[in-house]
Formats: C-alpha cells, sequence, structure tokens
RNA sequence: UGGGGCGUGGCCAAGCGGUAAGGCGCGGGUCUUUGGAUCCCGUAUUCGAAGGUUCGAAUCCUUCCGCCCCAA
C-alpha cells in the first residue's frame, strides 16, 4: 500500500521506512521542518536537538535516497509554533510541566501530518515508534507497548483515538532496539550508529529556561522560595525553572536536600521541602483519551505511569466525566506533576491518559 | 574591653598532636525522544591572621583581627 513514513533523520523512522520499502509497499518518505533553523548553523558544528536540524533532515534525505524512495520536506514551523512551543511556553508559565513530544504527537504528526499524508493518497502514517498497534476481531485498534520495553514509546501516544490509529503504524514496534540498529547496518543507512536522541528537539542547548525567557521575557519574574511553613528561605529567576520534584538547581544548602513540593505562579513562590513530601495517592487528570473509546469502569485496575520511564504503579481508576478521571494508587508515588501525563494501562496495552491536574 | 562562647571549602559541620570525615550546594557523567528524580565521579596542600613550642599542629602557647551571648 501507498503509505508516508515521517523521517526525523535518525535509526529508528530510517528503519522504519526501509523496511516498508523492503516489504514492498510504496514508501513515501516525509521530513517536518519546525523550526527555523538558522540559528542552529550559526553554532559551528553543535549537533543540538533530536530531530529536524539541519543535519538530521540532511540525514533523512540521504537515507531516503539510499532505499530509493522520495523525500520531502513540509514546513511546519508557524504550526509547531502554535501547537508545541506556545504550549510549553504556556504551561511552565502556569507552573505546570510540559510534555511537548506528546504534544508533538498529538497535534502534529497525528492529526496536520497525517491529513497531509491522505493528501497525498496514502492509506497510513508510519513513525518510528517504539509502539504496536493491533486490530481487533471487532475491527477496533489496540495500542501496546512496543516488544522493547526499555525503549517503548506509548507514554507519548496515549491521545491517539481509534480515527488515528486507523491511519498509523509503527513498523519496528516489534522489534528491540538492538534489531533496529542491525537492520540498519544490514541495509548500510549512514545513521546507524547515530546515537539516540534525548531532550527537546526544539531546545538547542538543553537550556529549556533559556529558551522560555527568550521566547517570553515577560516570564523573567523573580520570586521566593519558601518552605513547607511559609518562611522565605531563598529566590529564585522565575517558575518557568522549576517542576514538582525537583531539587537541582535551588541553590539552598540545608541538612538533607531539598525539593520542589509545589509551584505558585500567581504569587511567584516556590514550596521546598523534603523529599518524603512528594508522596502523593491520588490525582486526576483533565483533557482524557480512552483509546477505546470507552472510559474505564468505576475504579478498574490498571497500572499508571505519571512519567516516561516511571514504573507502572498499580492504581484504580474512574472516569469522573468525559474528559476528565481519578486514580488512586496502591503505593503513594512521588512527585506527582501537573502538566505531565497519567498514562493507563493494562499489562501492555495503553487503556488511555490524560493530562495530570 | 566584667564574664562566657566561637571563627575549618559557597553553606552546615567532624576533627582536639600525627599529617583535613560527612551532609547540603555546585560541576561533570550515567539514564532518557518531556521536565524532574535516581545512580556514579569530582569539589580545602589547607583549617581567621601572625608568631612560637614540637620530628610533626586545624589540634598546645602568645598576640592580633572578627563575630556572638550574658552582665552593664
Amino acid at each position: 500500500m501507498k503509505i508516508v513514513v515521517a523521517m526525523s533523520g535518525g535509526v529508528d523512522s530510517s528503519v522504519a521506512a526501509a523496511l516498508l520499502a523492503e516489504q514492498g509497499h510504496e514508501v513515501i518518505g516525509v521530513s517536518m521542518q519546525l523550526y527555523d533553523q538558522s540559528e542552529g548553523e550559526t553554532r559551528s558544528g553543535q549537533s543540538f536537538g533530536t530531530c529536524c536540524t539541519i543535519d538530521d533532515l540532511y540525514d533523512a534525505r540521504r537515507v531516503a535516497a539510499a532505499i530509493g524512495i522520495p523525500h520531502y520536506i513540509v514546513n511546519f514551523e508557524s504550526r509547531f509554533d502554535e501547537q508545541v512551543v506556545s504550549n510549553f511556553i504556556n504551561e511552565y508559565s502556569a507552573g505546570r510541566t510540559p510534555i511537548p513530544c506528546a504534544h508533538c504527537n498529538a497535534d502534529l504528526k497525528f492529526s496536520t501530518l497525517l491529513e497531509r499524508a491522505l493528501g497525498y493518497g496514502a492509506e497510513a502514517l508510519a513513525t518510528g515508534h517504539y509502539a504496536r498497534i493491533e486490530q481487533q476481531v471487532d475491527g477496533s485498534y489496540r495500542l501496546r507497548r512496543g516488544v522493547d520495553h526499555s525503549k517503548d514509546q506509548t507514554y507519548f501516544l496515549f491521545s491517539l483515538t481509534q480515527e488515528q490509529l486507523s491511519r498509523a503504524a509503527f513498523p519496528i514496534g516489534h522489534l528491540d532496539k538492538p534489531t533496529v540498529r542491525d537492520h540498519a547496518r544490514r541495509l548500510n543507512l549512514r545513521v546507524a550508529e547515530k546515537k539516540d536522541s534525548q531532550e527537546i528537539c526544539f531546545v538547542p542547548d538543553g537550556d529549556y529556561a533559556a529558551f522560555i525567557e527568550r521566547a517570553a521575557p515577560e516570564l523573567r519574574r523573580p520570586g521566593s522560595l519558601i518552605d513547607q511553613g511559609g518562611e522565605v528561605v531563598g529566590a529564585h529567576a522565575g517558575v518557568h525553572r522549576f517542576t514538582i520534584g525537583q531539587r537541582k538547581g535551588l541553590g539552598l544548602s540545608s541538612r538533607d536536600p531539598l525539593y520542589v513540593l509545589e509551584i505558585k505562579p500567581a504569587t511567584a513562590q516556590v514550596v521546598v521541602g523534603p523529599r518524603d513530601a512528594l508522596s502523593r495517592r491520588t490525582l486526576s487528570a483533565s483533557q482524557v483519551n480512552w483509546v477505546s473509546g470507552r472510559p474505564a469502569l468505576d475504579w478498574q485496575p490498571v497500572t499508571a505511569q505519571i512519567r516516561h520511564r516511571h514504573a507502572p504503579a498499580t492504581a484504580r481508576v474512574r472516569a469522573i466525566d468525559v474528559t476528565r478521571l481519578e486514580l488512586e494508587f496502591e503505593e503513594p508515588q512521588s512527585a506527582v506533576t501537573p502538566g505531565q501525563a497519567v498514562v493507563l494501562y493494562e499489562g501492555d496495552v495503553v487503556l488511555g491518559g490524560g493530562w495530570i491536574d
């Protein structure tokens, strides 16, 4: 079939494209240009970001050429800015901690890019995610963790709907990372040894606070660090520099390490305290997506993750209404963070998830 | 200037004659398609200053400097 592959220039999506081509599909490689490259070019030789830098687009192009498929670059700069970057900044300014990757998947790849792919006459959009889609006997789709649990990326895909899943494909979801690299070597792909990507792709040097301050100078609002009793114990340069559970960067010394417990954007206060004060047994989430389309039963047992790479914790959920849920962990979890996602699983099947309030 | 206490790395703090623990912070690394955490490594040739005693002192003595508390 005719299928579009989102190529980031990394190993995973390159192998995804190559495997589909090998299987005889009519494959079209597409790369998204997400932000202005000029800034990156000036930083001589420094390779930053995980995808979509000039170098990555070039890698994608070369890989496409090597496996003999057409390759297009789509300019999604403004779209990316509206859907991902602005959300990123708004969340931080509200004292929350965003997940740009999840928004990028939901609001860009599997929306705008998917539409574009269909426009090309393709039946589906494939990506290099470590995740699996399975069609059930009744025709519905299930989203499952990638076989390689250590690389599983379903946490970032919890908001996919039946409609989106019906048009998505994850060609490497049934492989583990070493095998993917083996394929890359076998196919002589130039990116075979390219290192795994991480960090926020649009933040050049990993200094996301500086990025935010550049984009929104007004967020540079000094404030106080206070303890649980309300006593001022220090000062900070802006609430966007903090996230719940953060330890480094407080600049405070005490007998035991201090962690960020709460962020109060209205008063620019950041509450700090001991690690054990981070434990929470319950949470609620909004903008919930139930992959199957059907909300959980009342207090349905699940395992839940409150961050990528968080060991799934057993819990019970119940839908409060169509878009919200509440959840209770069997054991208290540390640093439940507003803005992060809670993703619910039954085994390795994604039931759904939402954004933590 | 009567009495008492104290000055050890950015902060806190062991050590009390044998050649500078530890914690916090900070820096680096690991991990990771978010942020954060965890884990690992690093972080005082020097102990307020100057002399002296000693084979040897941050540890003993002297003086000076600077803090703090009580009494006035």
